[in-house]
DNA sequence: TGTACATCAGTGAACGCGCGTTCACTGATGTAC
DNA sequence: TGTACATCAGTGAACGCGCGTTCACTGATGTAC
């Protein structure tokens, strides 16, 4: 049956978060367009009257994602700005190895992102560069710009590679998986000392 | 029809190179078991005869060719140990992230591990251990034991993180690409500069 | 405001396809005598 | 050495299954008059 307009929306932003949640957590190729609708609460028919194929979800799925937890940590307080230590604690913790859903897509995402197609290519690219300018943002202010440009996408590749590799060898060695996300975080924070090292960051700031 | 012993172990080498490779290119949830049989010139069935499941042949091929790699570099000639410049030169060059076929199983399927069984759970931890002493035999011997095990970490994190970036985005952006591979690689030869500087590099050496 | 009807978001069964795995069968091998 | 036969690596068709996608149909919505 036919349905309200604003119910079309909703319908269709349910389907962007399920699909967000869930190709988080399974993998694009984890998991299936039925359980994306069932998870958003529809057929499988309806998904194809939002979107053109799977591909074109994920996408979408993944943009939207990435925006929503950008925009919630650095938009509405840019005074209580992030600092690079609360990158180090959030994104090199057993608690975002073991549940990558909760966590940014880039870095959820980012593995298989290589075996998919251009759109979804598109869409990393664009989460990446601006990811990467938040990391240099918080970086101290030493060397020239390129510099702070490398050491940022060295610290985004260093996040996506830990939880690779501690993700990879959890299953058969939990202690290997915690010592190395420890051992990347301490060479990490040798790399970039905050400014003003007596001041005491905001514990329980989030990140996307 | 039956088969010389001798000829059935050639037929099992051939399945594991094939499972190799194709597992390399293809990720092992992107390429068949009917595909990787063909490859080595038999048939499912036959497979079957050799390897419990996908499962066990995924394990035994990524320790297989691991071994192969990781043993034609170090075991032969230790006099001429490669340096990790050539580490440097060799997992963040354009020719492995396009070609993950011919590069080290760690590096390429460091991503899906993760979404496999606790089996190569196991053969990629083993080789993880393996691979970091590897890094860490050729850092300079500055800072305590625990710092050069911590760098060498991240350096094999960076392998694996800056070749999932790149291959992620080089179907929307080719040249962020080659600048994220190339700007991680000017970092880290700033985190190990070589002991003798002056001294050249023997250029051509491979690594697994 | 009331009525007739075109629109279209959503349904859910069906489609074709490729997957991992099984199994009855084959026939050369290699062993027992 | 020669012969009879049990073994078993390999064949290839078949199986069940889940996938992405399609499509005829439904019926409330929202518009035209």
């Amino acid at each position: 049956m036919k349905v309200t307009k604003e119910q079309a929306q909703q319908n269709r932003q349910a389907l962007l978060e399920a699909a967000g949640r869930l190709f988080k957590k399974h993998g694009i190729d984890g998991i299936g367009v039925a359980d994306v609708s069932r998870e958003a609460g529809l057929t499988p028919g309806a998904l194809y009257k939002h979107f053109v194929d799977k591909q074109d979800l994920a996408a979408q799925a993944f943009s939207h994602a990435f925006r929503l937890g950008f925009d919630r940590v650095n938009a509405p307080r840019p005074e209580a700005r992030r600092s690079i230590d609360t990158y180090l604690r959030v994104y090199l913790s057993p608690r975002i190895r073991d549940d990558l859903e909760a966590g940014c897509p880039l870095i959820a995402t980012a593995c298989e992102t290589g075996r998919q197609g251009e759109q979804l290519s598109q869409s990393f690219a664009d989460a990446f560069v601006e990811f990467r300018a938040g990391v240099e943002s918080v970086l101290p202010e030493t060397g020239d710009a390129a510099q702070r440009a490398a050491l940022a996408s060295l610290f985004v590749a260093a996040f996506v590679g830990a939880n690779a590799i501690s993700r990879g060898v959890v299953k058969a060695d939990r202690d290997l998986a915690d010592e190395v996300l420890d051992q990347i975080r301490s060479v990490l924070v040798g790399l970039a000392p905050s400014p003003e090292p007596t001041q005491k960051a905001p514990s329980g700031t989030e990140l996307a």
